[in-house]
DNA sequence: CTGAAAGCGCTTACAG
DNA sequence: CTGAAAGCGCTTACAG
């Protein structure tokens, strides 16, 4: 039967204990585990291996931490640690990068509010971390702390509302441009928009550029503009209030892949066959885009690639600089989209 | 404009900087700082305090774990950080025990793969981990590498298969009971089962249990069990094939929420109402079940207190004893449920 | 009420 | 090719 509080008081070997064994100095020891032994002979390396061996030893990354004044750990301050699907993409690919790059996440929830973020911050600095990822499910403005410049920060999918940090984000413009002019390519005329959380950065930005193009085509939302908060339950409701319209819109340019899929519940439940009698199209390209029947013609966000990019720069693998990077979107054209039934 | 590498570089202030300035020993500072100031005169903390705010000096908790031969900080394993909705609250809930005690989560995603998992756990315990929590988003059998003793270690919605951990697990046989019972209540004779992966422990284990009380009420799902992979599609698609039964079900027990969700819109394109046509109920009580129309019956799984109850037991703050500890599943009764029209 | 000294487990410049 | 010594930034038992 397992004792894990007397296994573990079982106090661990150190390097002084695998130089003792080996008849070795602690110097010796140090040198063949970094990998710096090029000067060490070879029978003395065996030694020194086979003492680790049989002790189990394992180097102590906290001495070796405080000695290189490094910890290989970097921080991730996020808002909404459980929020689905969003914080998933973003937080996987910060911790893949960091894991093959022998770093780890400490990882703190702070709602981003500034109370609880300024203390992780302190927290985390004073664990010595290396670097500081602040990353936002939904696009906004953070507050980064002061001392948060003691180590390196990059944002995610957040704006600073003070200093010029590297900062992540995805290119909702060109996102919301591609997907409105596919809509008017296939020649829909009356495109409805139920929108996500009004007072949401994306939301304006989407809404403004879907407007911009429907007007260089003529055309306009008109009075088919409706805001939800990005919950199914939304889409469903937004929908309902679509098909009341006159003359009824034959597209409905939805704010996520969830008000989406609220929508396609609406429609069903009124008779009405997608993409046939009313095309439906989302933002996101998160797991249920492909799942739907029809699969839903979405914009892809670039969580994944959001995360990774940010994370990267972090550990100094590509140029950190201050400033936005926009990540591309992409249009991902599938069975919910069709022309207007003539 | 800030400069990340240059501030960072500056090295920062030590309790030594601090005792200087404040003209006492760092023997005094370290008291003062650690609160066991007692016999420290109020004068002498406020010259510590005020040096600690000239300075801007922050404790080094690596140096102190060092000397403490504790980190305050845990590590978390799991096999799919990024799935939702399942890991999102397992691990908010970690996160959430984790920081109300001051302590800090490091975390690792191996899909708990043995090699991975494996040197995550070495890596973890060169970082000096008080405690590792190893958790599952779907609930499976893991093997903990030996070396994990050397630390607390707690399972969460998972069973290792070789040794006795202190392992924490939803009461699924309970709540397949309490869904079963209801809809028999209800009245319903003909149920159809869309159950989630056929190789999936809660899969098997929900079924057993399902067939067991409809046993006892003289009932049987007789040709009427599916299995698909718990996801919207698979629901979608089997829902159409119970409709194709004769005589047709009054009842469809779901997998999961997504399953549901799948196949409230199947029953949608049907012309079929629920629940006056089809009582749905579903698994997990996710964010979607609340958001239906109507909202979904379904069986609530523990996922936020799992990771509390693990946490706090890795943490000291509850007993950590080896042996299974079963978190009660919730049914809640909802609109998607009601007796067979007659 | 306060401080000098040793030590936690490493690494590195230096010496031989 | 290898080792003795100092030091990273703390804390604690001991002394006064």
């Amino acid at each position: 039967m397992p004792r894990p509080d007397d296994s573990s008081t079982r106090s661990r070997p150190t390097s002084a204990d695998v130089a003792r064994l080996a008849g070795v100095s602690p110097t010796t020891v140090s040198l063949v585990l970094a990998d710096k032994a090029d000067r060490i002979s070879d029978v003395t390396k065996e030694k020194v291996f086979a003492a680790v061996a049989q002790l189990d030893y394992r180097l102590n990354r906290t001495a070796q931490g405080l000695r290189h004044g490094r910890s290989s750990t970097i921080g991730l301050i996020t808002d909404h640690i459980g929020v689905q699907p969003y914080s998933g993409p973003m937080v996987s690919a910060a911790h893949d990068v960091t894991w093959e790059n022998r770093q780890m996440i400490l990882m703190v929830n702070t709602t981003l509010e500034d109370d609880r973020t300024r203390s992780a911050v302190e927290d985390l600095l004073a664990r010595q971390v290396d670097g500081i990822l602040f990353a936002a499910i939904g696009t906004r403005t953070i507050h980064v702390p002061a001392p948060a410049r003691r180590a390196r920060v990059a944002l995610v999918n957040a704006f600073a509302n003070d200093g010029d940090f590297p900062t992540f984000l995805p290119d909702e413009r060109g996102g919301a441009r591609a997907l409105a002019r596919h809509l008017v390519q296939l020649g829909h005329r009356e495109i409805a928009t139920l929108a996500g959380t009004r007072e949401a950065w994306a939301t304006s930005v989407r809404v403004q550029e879907t407007q911009a193009v429907l007007r260089s085509a003529g055309l306009s939302l008109g009075n088919r503009l409706f805001y939800g908060d990005y919950t199914f339950t939304t889409g469903y409701s937004l929908a309902q209030r679509v098909l009341e319209l006159t003359p009824s819109p034959t597209a409905l340019i939805c704010g996520n892949d969830q008000m989406a899929a609220g929508a396609y519940l609406a429609l069903a439940r009124h008779g009405l066959r997608v993409p046939q009698d009313m095309t439906v199209v989302g933002y996101d390209d998160e797991p249920v885009a492909t799942m739907l029947t029809p699969t839903l013609t979405t914009v892809r966000l670039p969580f994944y690639e959001l995360g990774r990019r940010a994370t990267l720069a972090l550990l100094g693998k590509e140029p950190l600089e201050p400033g936005e990077e926009l990540i591309p979107t992409t249009l991902r054209i599938r069975e919910s989209s069709a022309p207007p039934a003539s």
